[in-house]
DNA sequence: CAGTGGTCTAGACCACCTC
DNA sequence: AGGTGGTCTAGACCACTGA
């Protein structure tokens, strides 16, 4: 370890905080990949010069965060979003009696696009840009239920298209993780109600001026590095967004 | 403790989680007041007759659902409504422009009423049971933000009236804590869009027919009670609704 | 069976707060 | 100075997994 564990030396940072830095680090940089099994905790100390049991703090912390999962018996894992679980932590649409239909997404285009200073703004990148933009719709059933507006900063997801896309799961991030090695792990969302518009309007079969839900979100890899925008817009005369405050 | 600590017995459930368990029971009886401090950890570990270090890892968990808060040197408290970090966790309202302008709430009434299913199912009381309706305007600035129609059960909130609420804060929770000994912990949103209706119209000084958000929320207290079943309602021209998805 | 994470303990020292 | 929570360690044993 960087700092001496005790006896001398004022602990600027305490040591798992140090240990997670550099687990963070090594998530960054590619050493450990989603799905994979990260050195166990015996490991980590030896390597980390530090004991079990503070590499376990940094652990827990990660795990809360969910960058990490823990599995008894078999090691740490790192979280993906192949895993069903995490797709539902940012999946906030939920239908109004309950169940809701298997959703199956429908791309309609790829293309590169130079952005709106608004975009460019929640990508980071300088204004006028060229970033790719996504639309497709996703079916509840059979029934289309929302129509996505999707922006990737272009010097990341250059080489995407239309087939990559027919190819992925209606959770677009396994493919930003298998695709492309970026990894989403944060977003923020605003929501607003809007009025159906001729083009939505039309994506989603509903008649203009029906009222609509606007679903805006900024995705982030590691270090707050944007990856993705993203309006989402659908009615809720079947579905609503649903939210837990703690 | 209940079980023995390691030996013999097959540890059905782990300390810690009895600790949790018999800490929840003083939060709910009372002995720990909202705001107060509770026992010292070394005095809990002697009381529950468990290590120190067990009592830590049952804080740390309820301390992670909000609980109860820690603060070096001084001691351990029970979370309370009254600290506003708490409040703006509750509050998921932001300005469009970033700053949003100070709230105050005014209330335009207090009845006792008979709810309707979906109220008394949303509170689960039974059918046609009579409770307390809350309708209030929240003012951002000097303009009507948000309108508010708040149901409560009657049997905790009989005596609630419209003094009291022009006594209370903004936010409606310090008085249950306060007047009501009722300490809410959680709370469970659906995000709607609607259309202005003429009540709604007029208390947020809209058009009818503008596109508005509509959020019900039901709130609970320890042991999954609920408290409270409320129907927000605010124009998103200047104000959206956030989350944070990790 | 060996290896992993999960629990529990005991003891040391640090950082912060109050008196 | 004496109390509180915060960090770190070392060691023991439990529970789960897979060869």
């Amino acid at each position: 370890m960087v700092t001496l564990p005790s006896s001398h030396s004022p602990t600027l940072n305490p040591l798992y905080r140090q240990v997670i830095g550099l687990v963070m680090r090594s998530l960054e940089s590619g050493e450990w990949k989603p799905g994979e099994v990260i050195p166990s905790e015996t490991l980590l100390a030896a390597r980390y010069g530090v004991s079990q049991g503070t590499v376990r703090k940094a652990i827990d912390e990660l795990a809360a965060e969910h960058l990490l999962v823990r599995r008894q018996g078999k090691g740490t894992f790192v979280a993906t979003h192949a895993d069903p679980r995490i797709f539902s932590r940012f999946l906030r649409v939920a239908a109004n009696d309950g169940d809701l239909q298997p959703l199956r997404s429908e791309p309609l285009g790829c293309w590169r696009v130079k952005a709106g200073s608004d975009i460019c703004h929640a990508l980071n990148v300088e204004e006028g840009a060229s970033v790719m933009l996504v639309r497709r719709v996703v079916l509840s059933g059979e029934m289309p239920a929302i129509f996505d507006e999707v922006y990737l900063a272009a010097d990341f997801f250059a080489d995407l298209t239309q087939e990559t896309l027919l190819a992925g799961d209606v959770s677009l991030y396994g493919l930003y993780e298998s695709q492309f090695g970026v990894r989403v792990i944060r977003a923020e969302e605003r929501v607003r109600a809007i009025l159906a518009d001729p083009v939505s309007a039309r994506f989603l079969q509903v008649a203009e001026g029906e009222p609509l839900l606007l679903v805006e979100r900024t995705t982030f890899s590691y270090s707050d590095r944007p990856v993705e925008f993203r309006r989402s817009i659908f009615s809720t005369r079947h579905l609503h967004y649903r939210n837990e405050l703690v």
